[in-house]
Formats: C-alpha cells, structure tokens, sequence
DNA sequence: CCAGGGAGTGGGAGCGCTCTCAGCGTTGCC
DNA sequence: GGCAACGCTGAGAGCGCTCCCACTCCCTGG
C-alpha cells in the first residue's frame, strides 16, 4: 500500500467528497442561495458578493454536481443517440461517425452531452427502454430503424422529444406528426444520378438498388423510375449495399441485358463491387458502360479505377439538423398550448415529387421533417 | 387521434411526475426501504411482500430517478468517451465505429453509458474537463490525444480511473503506470508485412509512412526497420494516412529508387493511393511491385485493383479491452489498499522486442497497459 | 418625516433515492 | 418458560442543489 496518499485531516479531501455549494457558500460568507445565483449566471448578485463568492469557487475548485441538479431542475443536459442494428453497414460507412460528428457539433454548442446506446437484441431494446423512461436524457435521436420499430412508441410513452434519422418506412409512420424525420433526398439525388447518365446519351440505364425493406433504397429506385417511368423491368438488380452484393447484381445485370451501357448504384459500396464485375467482364468504364454511385464515400468513391461519379449528401449536415430539431422540438413542447396554429394545414405528404423543406419549418408549434438536398459529383467514372 | 390510449384518471399523469417510489411503496402497503430493496435485487425481502411491491412497480410503471439515485450513492453507471481531434481520419475510417461498438458492447454489458464527447477546440477541453471533474461519470475512455495532451492531466485531477486509446507519445508517458492503454501490435504487425515481402524474395522494399508524429505511425516504421535494420533510407517516404499523400509518397520513391519491387504503406487508405500511382506509372501489382497495407479496412482493401494483402487488427477487440480495463481499474482504486501487492516489479519497457500482453495484466492493484495482437490477410497484391 | 416600493439576501422546504439503525415478531436454546 | 439471537421492516436522516418566500435595507415620493 505505498501510493496510499496519506489521508488528509477533515473535510475537503483530495479525491474523496468534492466541494459543495455550502462549502463555497461559507467561504465567501454569504448563503448557499446567493453562492447557488452566483453560479447560474449570478443575477441580482450585488458585485461585491458575487466577485467574493466566484474567488471561493475558484480557489475551492467547486464544479456543480449535476446529480444534485437534475433533480431539481429535471433537466438532464443530455441527449440519447440510439442506434438500431449496429452490425450494419453503419460500422464500415464512414457515415456513422460523420453522423455523430453533426450532432455532436451542434448538442455541445447548446451544453448538451450525447449518450450513445447502440441496440442489438431484445435485451438491449428493454435496456434503452428503461433508460429512456427513466428519465436521465432529454430527448433522442433515433437512427437506423427496423420496419415496424418498437423504439419510437418507447420514444413517446417515456414523453421524450426525438427525432428520427432516416424515413421511417412502416405504414402509417408518414401521417405520424410525432414522427419528425431527417433525411436525405434520395429520390431527388437518384434522379439527378439517372437524369445525369440521360443527358451523357446512355439508352439503356441499369439499376443496382439497396436491399429493398429500406426506405433508402425505396426512395433511390422511385428517383430512377421517375426519370425512367417505362423502363425495362430487367434492367432493376436489388443488391445489398455492400461492395459483394453491387458485384453480385452487376453480373446478373450483364447476362440479363449484355447491351446495358449504364449503371446507376444506390451506394459507392456497390458501385466499387459492380466495378469490378465490369472489368473483369472485359467492359470499359466510361466509355462501354457508365457508372454512378450514391453517397460520396471520399475513400470509396474518390479511389475506385475510374474515381466514381456519384451523388453526395451532406451526412454532417443532416446530424446537425437532427440535433437542431430536437432542441426546436423541446422548446416547443415546453411552451406548447399558447401559440394560436391555424390547426387547419393538411398534413401534406412532403414527398410529392420535388418539394423539401431547407430549413426546419414548424406545424402546430413543433418542428417538422426535414430533407437535405443532394448534388452530382463529377469524376470519371460517367 | 386514434392510436391514443385513454388518458389515465389521476395521479400518474402521462408525461408529467413520474412515479416515484414513494407511491410504489405506498400502493403496496410498504415503506420506501422496502420498495427500494425490492427494486434493487430485493435480498432480504419476504416472498410476499417483494411481490406486492412487483406488481405495484409493473401496475404504476415505476422506473427509478437516477438522478436521485446518483446523489446518494455516487455512481453514475456512466463512462465518458472523448475523441480529441476529430477533424483526423478518425471520420472518413470506419475505425472510430468499431472502436465505439466495441466499447459499447462491454459498458453496456456492465450496465453503464458511454457518454461521447468530442474535442476540437480549446473551449471544447474546458468543457470536457470541467464535465470530467463535474462528477458526471465514473470513468473516461480517451481517444486519439495529441502530443501533450491536456486530457489525461484533467482525467487525473478529477480522480476519475481512465484509459487511453493508442499509445501516447510524449516523454515520460511510457513511465506513467497511472496512464494504461490499449494498442495494437503496430509493430509486430509491420514486421510481419515487411517479412512477408521479404519471404517473396523481394529486395528493395520501400516503406510509405504514416505522419511520423503519430506513434502508431511510428511504430510501423520501427517494425519495418526490425525487419531491414540495414534499409536504404532513400525507400522510406512519408505519407499521412490518406490516399491522395499514399499516391504523393509513392511517385517520390519510384523518383527516387525507381527499380524498387515492393511496398509496405502504414495503412490501406495510403496503399490505395500507391496502387494508382504504381498503375499509372506502368508497373504491374504484384508482379512488379508487390504491395502491403495497414488496417485492413474492409471497403478499401478488399476492393482495390487488385486486392490488398494487408495487416489486420481487431479495432473492436480494442474498443472492447478499453472499456474491460477501465471497469477493473475502477475496481482496482475501490478496493485498493488491502491487496499485498509485490512491489518489486520493475517498470518494465513494455515495448521490448516481442513481449506483449494478450489480457489485461495487473501491477499494484490495477490493470496495465494491453497491447493487441494483429495478423496477416493475404490477398492479391503481395 | 414616514409609508411604499424595489432590490438583494437568507431561510427552508423539498427533488427521489439509499442506508443506517431501531423496533418488532419469531425462533431456538438453555 | 425465559431470554438471546436473528430476520424483516419502517422511520428518518441526509445526498447537493434550486427555488419560493419572507425579510431587511435603502431609496423615493407624498
């Protein structure tokens, strides 16, 4: 037992029991209710007081205990960031981590801490439950649902404001205006894709879609449907998102339509796969088949032999819309009831064709679903 | 409207108070030591009554006030994640993923939080000290820290148990025993590249290093000159871990020793680069050049042209050795004291030759320093 | 010169929980 | 049959903080 540092005489030990208001209250010879104001802010404080109660603090290294105050307060200054299905692609995408970046960003500039929980079995579903019912955060950000996901009514029993990342798919989940969503226009991008490969004169445009219970893939297929409303059924391959998957549809694609001279992919992963196939099938890329991805992958997209033409969404960005609509949200819900809202507006589908919101807009005083933009990135691949 | 379920008489209002486990004890007809004792494991408790108290936590929908709970006994069943820099490449890899599920998976087995906390700027290190001292966690886990790096200091100031990701370069770190940490066997790893390229009868290998004020970078060249003591220093360029500075270094060795025949590059980002390069420059991989990465980052080496032999490590093995040892250093400094630890063993270098440990050992009381085995994935390029 | 504010301050009541300790009913043993 | 011992339960004291409310000054206006 060396290291043992001795044990100091009374009160205020080292490591042991930290300073408490009282104990700068004393200091500074005031009471634990101006040492309390001095700290949040110190409004009202005379001077004086208040210069002579922030020296105690200073030289007493007093922090708050935050357990002490949400109590109080019910105020957690801390946000869930629950993560469904975490064996994902989410784990080899650079997405994640680009996603939490965002929302980090934009949490820590409002003081607000994220707990991440990712959520695997049914054991964890219990466990996020529990968390977020008992009330240690303020809101939650929900990403990478299932179909019919459990977490969002969990969401709502415990009374928590979230945000979803990513369309919700399940049936009735669009007319759900509790359900506040950000994605990206996947739709909107796939059509710039396709429109893209169009406009370079390619006639006969395939398809790699993302495994379709994913309302990413959904949305990527309807934007090549749009730009090609009577296409040829044969030219549509349901891949995976992974680089395999892309490799496995391209080569479905080539014995089922050899002529194809186009590939639009719903990710850079598959692009990279269906890359490969191409080549080894003897086809030249860009000049015998061209090929756009999705998402932009800068270490994926900008190194695949040719560099792949792709679309890019601002992941980043979206976190930190996220992130931003759950503090609308919150703020809304505390000073629900007094804003007159026409209570009229339908609730329109906010997916017809091209409409997306830039910005969070509001309904009946709470935020609402949000799409970012995509755009084309040129390289050399189509 | 429809879904909604009625609203509850009173008491128990929906989104307001919470029950508390007052009204659980006294809907059960038992005190509140009572109810608490059932609610936490319920030793000591009659089989009838620890029933009635069941049904009456089941019935109200009783989850406990953590924050209450935390004031009293001092847990936060919470470890804090920081990730100082999170410009780097930690977010275009999927590293930082892997690391977090891996953590994850043990706090959460362990039933704690990670609480994710990002470092970017100056004010970001107040506010993170300042919530390490606040009390808020019983651990922190640290990421990616600059040279001197302010983190571990404040970690220790606030007397909370911490361990690092990666080993920490700065002078003196390597004596701290208080600072424990979890790395892979970068350089055993670059010794088994080198060696391979070696047993292929290859003769000039050159070497495409990380930033060289990295320490895992560090330690891959010290691995390649294990294996080349004699090396010419002509073949070693420096990189910095992206494809674009892999493609950079790569042109400067074939200007300088363009009769060289293989590469090893510290990472597989830096290898996808060199590989371009290599093709433009007309040599054919392996057969000309044989190259090896670092990493093995699935969608990058599996999927360049051709595929990548590379170093693999398990980054979530890692994560999860992170959090394993900071729960027994937390329990280490709990029970400390008593423990007749040997206090002869010397400070040993854990970086000698080949030593390293394959599960947390313990010094005085506490777990030390881990170092993870990595292994050889054979594929095209070597 | 005194009532009537307003500003600044302190006292004290909790927030919901855990934990110690005393009290009580049972049982076992002499 | 009496007493010690044991097991279970409840009362109550806080954990550190915020916030309401009462109180004291001191300044102003009548």
């Amino acid at each position: 037992m060396p290291e043992q540092p001795p044990r100091p005489t009374v009160e205020a030990d080292p490591a042991g029991s930290r300073p408490t208001l009282e104990s700068v209250a004393e200091r500074a010879g005031v009471s634990r209710a101006t040492a309390s104001r001095v700290v949040n802010g110190g409004a009202g404080v005379r001077e004086a007081l208040r210069r002579k109660v922030e020296k105690a603090v200073e030289e007493l290294g007093y922090v708050p205990n935050l357990a002490a105050r949400t109590l109080v307060t019910r105020r957690n200054h801390a946000v869930a960031v629950v993560v469904a299905e975490p064996g994902s692609r989410l784990f080899s995408d650079p997405f994640f981590a680009q996603h939490l970046r965002g929302i980090g960003r934009e949490l820590s500039a409002a003081d607000n801490q994220m707990v991440l929980m990712m959520v695997e079995d049914q054991h964890d579903y219990e466990r996020v439950g529990r968390y977020l019912a008992g009330g240690h955060v303020d809101g939650a950000l929900l990403f990478s649902l299932h179909q019919p996901d459990p977490l969002p009514e969990m969401a709502r029993r415990s009374g928590l404001p979230f945000v979803v990342g990513g369309r919700p798919g399940w049936p009735g989940a669009e007319s759900d205006r509790d359900l506040v969503y950000v994605d990206s226009d996947n739709r909107g991008g796939a059509r710039l894709a396709v429109g893209h490969l169009r406009a370079l004169g390619r006639t006969a445009i395939a398809t790699i879609t993302g495994p379709l219970d994913q309302t990413s893939a959904l949305d990527r297929l309807d934007g090549y449907r749009d730009v090609l409303p009577d296409g040829d059924p044969a030219l549509v391959a349901e891949g995976d998102f992974t680089p395999d998957g892309g490799g496995r549809a391209m080569a479905e694609l080539l014995a089922r339509r050899p002529g194809l001279d186009a590939v639009f992919a719903a990710s850079d992963a598959m692009a990279s796969g269906a890359l490969r196939v191409l080549r080894d099938a003897g086809r030249r890329v860009p000049e015998d088949v061209a090929v756009v991805g999705f998402d932009d992958v800068e270490s994926i997209a900008a190194w695949t032999e040719p560099p792949l033409t792709t679309v890019r969404q601002d992941i980043e960005e979206m976190g930190r819309l996220m992130a931003r609509l759950l503090l609308l949200r919150r703020l809304a819900e505390a000073g629900a009831g007094a804003p007159g809202g026409t209570a009229a507006s339908t609730p329109a589908d906010p997916f017809a064709p091209g409409p997306f919101a830039s910005g969070p807009g509001r309904r009946t005083g709470g935020p609402t679903s949000v799409i970012t933009p995509t755009r084309l990135v040129r390289r050399a691949s189509a």
